[in-house]
RNA sequence: GGGCGCGUAGCAUAGUCCGGAUAAUGCACUGGCCUCCUAAGCCGGGGACCGCGGGUUCAAAUCCUGCCGCGCCCGCCA
């Protein structure tokens, strides 16, 4: 449509000009997509143009598409121009759409999002600390920043998705100290006790055995003032970067982080590396941005020695407007690394990516705020809101979690019998593979279908909802169109040489259902890059429901077999459908089944 | 107390950034379509004070403003 639209600019501006508009320059901006499909693809209100000129913005309507049938005759993308009360609405040719992006999306189907320019990305996500296993409020973060990772892919950018690794803080602190004091009697005792020991459904992973500990030793924490100095003191020198501590920390946290990743890995989900946060502290970064935010003319200094930036004039409000970069000490905190970090992050990359909850919304402020006062640029970050238990806030800690393993094997499980119960032909092995994709699909987009700002309550049926507007309807829709091509070659077509003419395709005379699809397969690089640049994943999953749609549509009435054998038309059509499903199935991770 | 986010049919959401035409989709409810490429599909019906009140505009779910409800944050924690 951004073609369509291209083209009849210059014939609008002219056409305009004749009845005495002369400021043309925000036509583009005007120019809007009709929304009922049936009256046009791209409209124009003529309501200000009219108020303007003092006229009845029908009849003004009318007079301007008059002016341009001239332009209908000469645009070989235009097929239509003509005004429905204040409105002037233009329908594009479908056949000469068609001619141009089905050929083109055959020809290069992983080109199909490309639209702009490709840029070198970094995208920091999940980056949880790694005490337990990777749990359902923290896998918004990392599918939604895996989504990301795979839409920048497909409109071509170079993406680098980057884990990092907190291997130096309390949490991990606890962790260590757990492991080293606590032994399984003594866990399960305190556990029992607190009423926080259910049993795990994996026992044998190691992320799941140690986080006993962390909770147990949580428990004892709370009243037992020594544990909290022996933790206190491991912190203190790891963030002096002792190596034995670290080195501890590391056995301690390692095996957790694998169990984390060997989940996040079973949910699609991988990282091109990994950054530890004492890693700035080792290389003396974090002291060089010491000394510049010590030089910034927010900062001041607290009794004690501690240094903070003074934000109020920032846009910062509410009780407390410091933003406390060194402590009294003299050592560094959480968001100072988190500085350091970014400073290293902007030498990897051209553009930096940060998802993040929406707790870290101010946090996230403070750091954009200090980064400039050394210098640097922010990085753009999106932040999402909570999902919810009916408890509340999911926390490792109290235990009030549901952990994506068993979340997964329950979806996996459920999936498989809904399979089964559809697909009375298939063995055991096939329907468990087909089960487990729907399962892992599902899971994912639930959550990337919702707009990232908006809380999720979880619910068991939701998160494992199966219904139509989900994961499973695209990869019917994909299913259907592979076996369409299985069912050619099986009667001994030679589907790749059909296919072959496809430029010289007459796609005069399409039926309705045929020409909307062609029309929703043009707009798949725009949907695509503008559901990236508005940062909302949702955008382009909505899109790729109603290409699914679309192409179940056209699939009931435009058979590609035919009575004399295929019609080629139909076939292109098709395949060309199918690869673009294909591929936004790829951007959020739901896995395109050939068979389902 | 202050800052930020959210509030759309019974339920779950889209649309809000950038104001336009009968507020879109799925579930649930309901009527139809498989001698024909997978019916996890397609076609139709009923169901909405777009949280509430003001304002701006030819035009407001959308912008401004005041309330109300829910959430997050306001550590020399991470």
């Amino acid at each position: 449509m951004r073609k369509l639209q291209q083209a009849i600019e210059p014939h609008l501006a002219a056409a305009l000009s004749e009845v005495g508009i002369d400021d043309t320059s925000n036509l583009a901006s005007l120019l809007q997509r009709v929304k009922e499909e049936s009256q046009g693809d791209v409209a124009l209100p003529c309501f200000t143009f009219a108020k303007h000129l003092g006229r009845a913005p029908a009849e003004f309507a009318a007079e301007l598409a008059d002016a341009l049938q001239a332009t209908v005759a000469s645009e070989s993308l235009l097929a239509e121009v003509h005004a429905v009360g204040g409105f002037l609405n233009f329908r594009a040719d479908v056949s000469t759409l068609a001619q141009e992006v089905i050929p083109q999306t055959l020809a290069d189907p992983a080109a199909a999002g490309h639209a702009r320019d490709p840029s070198a990305l970094l995208i920091e996500h999940t980056s949880a600390n790694p005490n337990g296993p990777f749990h359902v409020g923290r896998s918004r973060n990392a599918i939604l920043g895996d989504c990301f990772v795979r839409l920048h892919r497909l409109a071509g950018d170079e993406v680098r998705a980057e884990y990092y690794v907190d291997d130096m803080g309390k949490q991990v602190g606890i962790l260590a100290w757990a492991l080293e004091n606590l032994d399984d009697d003594r866990v399960n005792e305190v556990l029992a006790a607190a009423g926080i020991d259910e049993e795990s459904n994996h026992p044998d992973k190691v992320d799941h055995q140690r986080v006993r500990n962390y909770q147990a030793a949580n428990v004892l924490r709370d009243d037992d003032p020594g544990i909290e100095e022996a933790v206190s003191e491991m912190v203190r020198l790891s963030e002096e970067a002792d190596p034995d501590t670290l080195d501890a920390f590391g056995k301690a946290y390692q095996p957790v982080l694998d169990g984390m990743l060997d989940t996040l890995d079973r949910l699609g989900i991988q990282y091109d590396s990994f950054t530890k946060e004492s890693r700035f502290i080792i290389d003396g970064s974090v002291d060089v941005v010491l000394a510049e935010l010590r030089q910034s003319e927010l900062a001041a200094q607290a009794e004690n020695g501690a240094w903070y930036l003074e934000l109020a004039e920032r846009g910062v409000a509410g009780k407390n407007t410091r933003f406390y970069f060194q402590r009294g000490d003299g050592s560094s905190l959480y968001a100072t690394r988190d500085i350091a970090y970014h400073r290293w992050k902007w030498t990897q990359a051209d553009r930096l990516l940060n998802i993040l909850g929406e707790d870290h919304r101010l946090q996230s402020h403070q750091v954009a705020v200090a980064l400039g006062e050394v210098g640097e640029s922010s990085p753009e970050v999106v932040f999402y809101a909570f999902t919810k238990l009916p408890d509340g806030k999911m926390s490792t800690r109290r235990g009030n979690v549901v952990f994506m393993d068993d979340l997964l094997d329950e979806a996996t499980a459920r999936a498989t019998e809904v399979v089964s119960t559809i697909r009375t032909d298939l063995d055991d092995e096939s329907l468990t593979t087909i089960g487990e994709a729907v399962g892992i699909s599902s899971v994912r987009f639930n959550i990337l279908r919702v707009s990232p700002e908006k809380g999720i309550n979880f619910r068991w049926e939701d998160a494992l909802s199966l219904e139509a507007d989900s994961a499973p309807f695209l990869m019917y829709s994909h299913a259907r169109a592979c076996s369409i091509v299985r069912r050619l070659l099986d009667d001994g077509h030679d589907v790749e040489a059909a296919l072959a003419s496809v430029g010289d395709l007459d796609w005069s005379g399409l039926s309705e259902s045929a020409a909307g699809l062609v029309r929703r397969i043009s707009r798949f690089a725009e949907e695509l890059n503008s559901s990236i640049e508005n940062r909302r994943p949702n955008q382009f999953s909505s899109y790729l429901l109603a290409l699914a749609t679309d192409y179940n549509r056209f699939y009931r009435d435009n058979p590609v077999r035919t009575p004399d054998g295929i019609d080629v038309n139909n076939l292109a059509l098709s395949e060309a459908a199918r690869h673009l499903i294909s591929a936004g199935c790829y951007g959020f991770g739901v896995i395109p089944l050939e068979s389902m």
